[in-house]
DNA sequence: GCAAAACCCATTGACGTCCATAAAATCCCA
DNA sequence: TGGGATTTTATGGACGTCAATGGGTTTTGC
């Protein structure tokens, strides 16, 4: 699997130490990638992802007017990202300001989103996903092409 | 890692003296490269970075207009800057000009953004920070297509 | 000779590494 | 197919290393 997908549920032990569920770290060996998470912008979660969109970060930011104000915002996601190590036994340890800024106590959420992951209080997370799962009934579905020719515009041929 | 991110709190010590965070240390070891500091000449912040980006700095004045206005802005920026020492623990001595400029006193932030870093008065940094959460609540994220569609606009064949 | 800066060393506390245990999933063979 | 054995995973704790910090001493510049 090359995609981070379902949900997991570990500990936070008194260090701060959290385990990453093996499937994630499955897809982290494969891409032979560190792992970065940094404070979501808009929602009390931490989000993980591989360089690639480090850097992706990084060259729109060089790419941009300096003064603008989304720069400022992005560069609040830099400067909130974290290289996260693995020890010997996957786990992670948690700075004090991740844990206080996805108001984490004893155990974390991993919501696996594809090409990246979440990580939430679970709580939080469970009633979001209800709230979510409400609106889909209200105000309907998002569009969703699947299928080659939607893919089409974002994903190419056969890559990799 | 070849990137400044994260945050890091450090002292000022009575002589003045500050540690520059381990991991951006390394970066500029790997380049074997010295640490230049400047005044940002839109925030009470200072700038830090390598050589390389000095240079970048000085082409890119070399190609406009030497009597523009914008040009003697940038020259600011050069005339500010300064090529750090560390000593044997890895510490700068910062200037007074440099403390007074962005209003440091004990301890200050360093936040690494890509390619260079500033550095704060830790609680004027978070409040900038708190600023750009909130306009990324309202305003929304900037445009940040992932994918390989997105990327193609900005760098294109696979490089590296 | 004095102040400031460079150099050297000591302390401490955080973090990475290593090891031990328990629970859960998987495998294997009757 | 079921039940026991083995491996993997999650979790907890102990310990060593290194980074951050502070203080002292020597050197340099004025």
């Amino acid at each position: 699997m090359e995609l981070f997908l379902s949900t997991f549920e570990n500990r936070i032990d008194k260090k701060g130490r959290l385990s990453v569920p093996a499937p994630f770290r499955a897809v982290l060996e494969r891409r032979r990638n560190p792992l970065f998470l940094f404070k979501s912008l808009t929602e009390p979660c931490l989000e993980g992802c591989g360089a690639e969109r480090i850097e992706q970060i990084v060259d729109a930011i060089d790419s941009m007017d300096s003064l603008s104000s989304e720069v400022a915002t992005l560069q609040t996601m830099l400067s909130s990202a974290q290289e996260m190590k693995l020890d010997a036994e996957g786990r992670i340890m948690l700075s004090a300001d991740f844990i206080e800024f996805a108001e984490l106590d004893e155990t974390a959420l991993y919501a696996g989103i594809g090409r990246s992951f979440q990580i939430w209080l679970p709580d939080r997370y469970r009633s979001r996903e209800a709230n979510a799962r409400a609106r889909a009934k209200t105000e309907g579905l998002p569009s969703l092409r699947l299928g080659r020719g939607a893919a089409r515009s974002t994903n190419d041929s056969g890559d990799r």
